[in-house]
DNA sequence: ATTGTCTGCCCC
DNA sequence: ATTCTGC
DNA sequence: GCAGAATGGGCAGACAAT
């Protein structure tokens, strides 16, 4: 396949909203494509390279990206970023640049799809001293081959940020257009997907094999499921309601704040993974131990939350324990430094009988009988059933007490249905009081969003009359309001700079947020975590604003 | 040897 | 993670 | 209600620059 053919159907797919064109669309393509296509194609329409399992990184993104243009086509840095800037996207700046080039190269080669996405996939390979010299000129290569549209789409892929409106649900549609027949062939097509994680392998399957080939992918320990994931409830009421009819079939678990994990388990080998279906067992063998020892079932496939934990026997705030997540060296160092229980609240197969179709009351029996609790090291995640609202509102407030993040509701009669957030699991947490904060700098945003100011920074007063900045903004407003704030935000420009802008402090934001932590990012020395527009507070002028000391206040009282 | 910048189907 | 938008 | 996009803080690792 010529690339320029794959680049059409990209295009193609660019150009409408439409969710059935789409599925449409890509499905022709991946009917049409050559035995050898298929995977390259169901992966760069989505951005990326790699099988989901490849443990491997580009280790190329915006900066280089933009070095490797300049490379191929002789235009200069600064005129880059500056289409950059008015597109909002890369890709467009690159084609921008491979029209206006001012060097030709010599001998142009067609690009085909192949050589793009092998290509691409090189590039994981390169490591040590100029490396990422050899990167750039490996991406540089092939933009020079590319033309202008091409280069779009190059770049594109390269920053996995292909904008298309596809993603794994559009995919899994196309695949079961393309491939199979009846009703019921787009859940056979996302069933396969939930077990495997790869929709290259279920687009060959459904190709190759059929319906009956996607039916006999299965559960199969030491390749991750997708994990069920939870909505958000408004609150503690609206969170039961939601997941069942009937209270009484309602659990509520403590939610912790740690790292979503999946265990599988055969004899000796332990093996964990991530929500995004990563492998951590090295960095925590200490959870390996544990689970040795005290899972009694021979074979099994656990689900849990890890959470680290200080001598106080209190868990600790999230960035700390990250840390051991990507802990690559001295790993038992920080073993010491920051223990972690591993907390368990599902089974998904035992002593090899899947338990997916099960309701959640006979999940919880198997995960009972396939380990011992071991305080300290792996236990139940703390929950009951409870009789009536206030009973569990106090629950609610253990959990809160205790340092955890919430509850989790649970319909006990649901059965698991990974990778959807599906109404059945619901997660409840307090809000905070907002905060009213200034805005001190702006950015410009890219893609849909490239006409706006969509990253506001914001301050709190500080002590010396100033701002002092506690983190950026770019969520919880609508289109139209962004739009207002950006018109309102060009007025107070004092200075730019590519895609920074300087502002006089004069707009007041009333922001929400999940918990402030400490910042070794921002001048204040806090950060909000998970930040999020309210509304503007046109009744306040910038002295008005929250300050520094309300900050510090309301972190110590966390 | 130290510091700065960039990256991540990163974790949340 | 959260949130908004188009279908 | 779903799927998709655009974005938050902060961490370790990997190189590049000094």
């Amino acid at each position: 396949m010529e690339y320029a053919d794959a680049v059409a159907v990209y295009r193609e797919l660019d150009a409408t909203d439409a969710d059935l064109e789409k599925i449409e669309t890509l499905a022709e393509a991946l009917a049409a494509a050559d035995d050898d296509e298929l995977g390259p194609l169901v992966g760069t329409v989505r951005g990326k390279v790699f099988e989901p399992w490849v443990d491997a990184d580009l280790g190329v993104s915006s900066s280089l990206t933009a070095e490797a243009i300049e490379t191929a086509t002789g235009v200069s840095a600064a005129e880059i970023e500056s289409v950059w800037r008015e597109s909002g996207d890369l890709g467009d700046a690159a084609a921008w640049a491979v029209d206006h080039a001012t060097q030709q190269s010599l001998f142009s080669e067609p690009l085909t799809l192949r050589r793009v996405h092998d290509d691409l996939r090189e590039l994981a390979d390169y490591e040590g001293a100029g490396s990422q010299d050899r990167r750039v000129d490996e991406v540089a290569g092939l933009l020079s081959d590319a033309d202008p549209e091409e280069a779009r789409y190059l770049v594109r892929t390269a920053l996995g940020h292909m904008r298309l409106g596809v993603g794994d649900g559009t995919t899994r549609e196309a695949i079961a257009a393309a491939f199979l027949d009846g009703d019921e062939a787009a859940a056979a097509v996302e069933r396969a997907h939930q077990v495997t994680n790869d929709l290259r392998l279920v687009a060959r399957t459904a190709r190759d094999e059929g319906r009956a080939g996607l039916d006999d992918l299965g559960v199969e320990l030491f390749r991750p499921v997708q994990m069920m994931l939870a909505k958000k409830a408004e609150g503690l009421e609206d969170g039961v309601e939601s997941v069942a009819d009937d209270p009484a079939s309602v659990r509520a678990e403590y939610k912790y704040d740690g790292a979503r994990v999946q265990v599988h388990v055969d004899g000796d080998r332990v093996e964990v993974y991530t929500r995004r279906l990563e492998t951590i067992t090295e960095q925590f063998p200490d959870v390996v131990a544990a689970v040795r020892e005290h899972v009694t079932a021979e074979r099994c496939l656990l689900d849990g939350e890890l959470v680290g934990y200080d001598d106080a026997g209190e868990p600790v705030p999230f960035q700390d324990f990250s840390r051991r997540i990507k802990r690559k060296y001295d790993v038992e160092e920080l073993v010491e430094e920051i223990p972690v229980v591993l907390h368990l609240f599902d089974a998904l197969s035992h002593e090899g009988e899947s338990l997916f179709d099960r309701p959640l009351s006979s999940r919880l029996s198997h995960l009972e009988d396939a380990f011992t609790p071991a305080d300290g090291a792996i236990e139940r995640a703390t929950g009951h059933r409870f009789e009536d609202l206030a009973s569990m509102r106090s629950f609610y407030q253990s959990a809160l007490e205790a340092g955890h993040e919430g509850v989790m509701l649970k319909n006990l009669e649901a059965t698991y249905q990974p990778g959807n957030r599906v109404g059945y699991v619901m997660k409840a947490k307090p809000v905070m009081e907002p905060l009213d904060l200034v805005v001190t700098r702006a950015q410009w945003s890219e893609g849909r969003r490239s006409d706006y100011l969509g990253r506001l920074f914001l301050g709190c007063r500080d002590p010396d009359g100033g701002f002092a900045e506690v983190g950026r903004l770019s969520t919880g407003y609508t289109d139209e309001e962004l739009a207002a704030l950006t018109d309102r935000l060009t007025d107070h420009v004092v200075a730019e700079d590519g895609r920074m802008v300087d502002v006089d402090p004069a707009i007041v934001l009333e922001v929400e947020y999940e918990e402030i932590q400490a910042s070794p990012e921002y001048g204040s020395g806090y950060a909000l975590r998970f930040p999020r527009f309210l509304d503007v507070r046109e009744d306040l002028a910038p002295a008005d604003a929250d300050g520094l000391e309300r900050v510090e206040r309301l972190y110590e009282k966390q």
